[in-house]
DNA sequence: ACAATAGTTAACGAATGAGTGAACTATTGC
DNA sequence: GCAATAGTTCACTCATTCGTTAACTATTGT
C-alpha cells in the first residue's frame, strides 16, 4: 500500500458527506439515490462524491441485473485497513511502552 | 467523543504536512523548527499548521525549562484513538462476519 | 412513441485553505 | 545594550473544492 494512496484517502475522507457515504456503505451496498436522500445531498452533488470515492478506490460499483439504470455501490475494505495501518504506525511508539500511554487511555474502554 | 470532533480530525489530517507532523510527533516530542525542517515547510507555514493541530486538540505543547523561546509539541493520544474508533465502526459489519473479510485481511496482522 | 425514472456531466459562482513576504514579540548570549 | 535566535501574526495571492442549475444519456413502463 503506497503512501500516496493513504494521502488520497485522507483527502477524500475529509468531506463529511463522503464520510457519511463510507459509513452507510459499511452497513451494506446502497444505490446513488439512496445515498443522496440519506445524506441530504442533491443528485449531482452525490454523483460527484461517488466519482471521487471511486477514483480514490474507496468504493466500487456493481450493476444490478433487473434495472440497468441503477448502480449499487459498495465499500472496498483495503483503504479502510490502510488508514488504520497508518494510525497504528503513529501509535506504535507510545502503544508499545505500556506505561505512560496505557495509563493514559485505560480510563476509556478501547475496542 | 463527539462526532463533530472526528469531523475536525479528518479535516485536519487531510493536509499532508500536518499528517507528517503527526507522524513525527508519534515518535516523540519535537520543536517547531525541527518540524519545519523535517517537513520542508517554512516557519510561518509550520506555525499555522501547529496552531490548527493545537486547536483541533490533536497535539499539545509544553515549555522547556532551559529555553523559554522553545515550545515542545507532543501528540495527544485521544484523537488518534477516536479516528480509529470511527474506522472500526465502519468495519464492524464485514469484520464480524469472519468469512469474507477475515480471509481478505488475514494476510496482514491486525493488532 | 412518450413520459417518467436514475443518474451523469458541464459551466458557473462562492467559499475555503495553503503558502509567501514582511513585520512583530520574546528570549538568549555577548 | 545589541545582535541573533525562535517563533508568531498579518495581509495578500493563488488554487482547489463544493454546491447549484441546466442540459444530457440511458433505461423502464404504458
Amino acid at each position: 500500500m503506497v503512501e500516496a494512496q493513504v494521502d488520497r484517502f485522507f483527502e477524500v475522507l475529509a468531506d463529511p458527506t463522503r464520510r457519511q457515504v463510507v459509513q452507510l456503505l459499511g452497513e451494506g451496498p446502497r444505490r446513488a439515490g439512496q445515498l443522496a436522500v440519506a445524506t441530504g445531498a442533491s443528485s449531482p452533488a452525490m454523483s460527484r462524491h461517488l466519482r471521487i470515492l471511486l477514483e480514490a478506490g474507496l468504493i466500487a460499483d456493481e450493476r444490478v441485473p433487473d434495472d440497468a439504470r441503477v448502480r449499487l455501490f459498495h465499500l472496498n475494505p483495503e483503504p479502510v485497513v490502510a488508514v488504520q495501518a497508518w494510525l497504528d504506525q503513529v501509535q506504535a511508539h507510545w502503544r508499545d511502552n505500556l506505561g505512560a500511554f496505557k495509563r493514559h487511555v485505560e480510563t476509556r474502554e478501547k475496542r
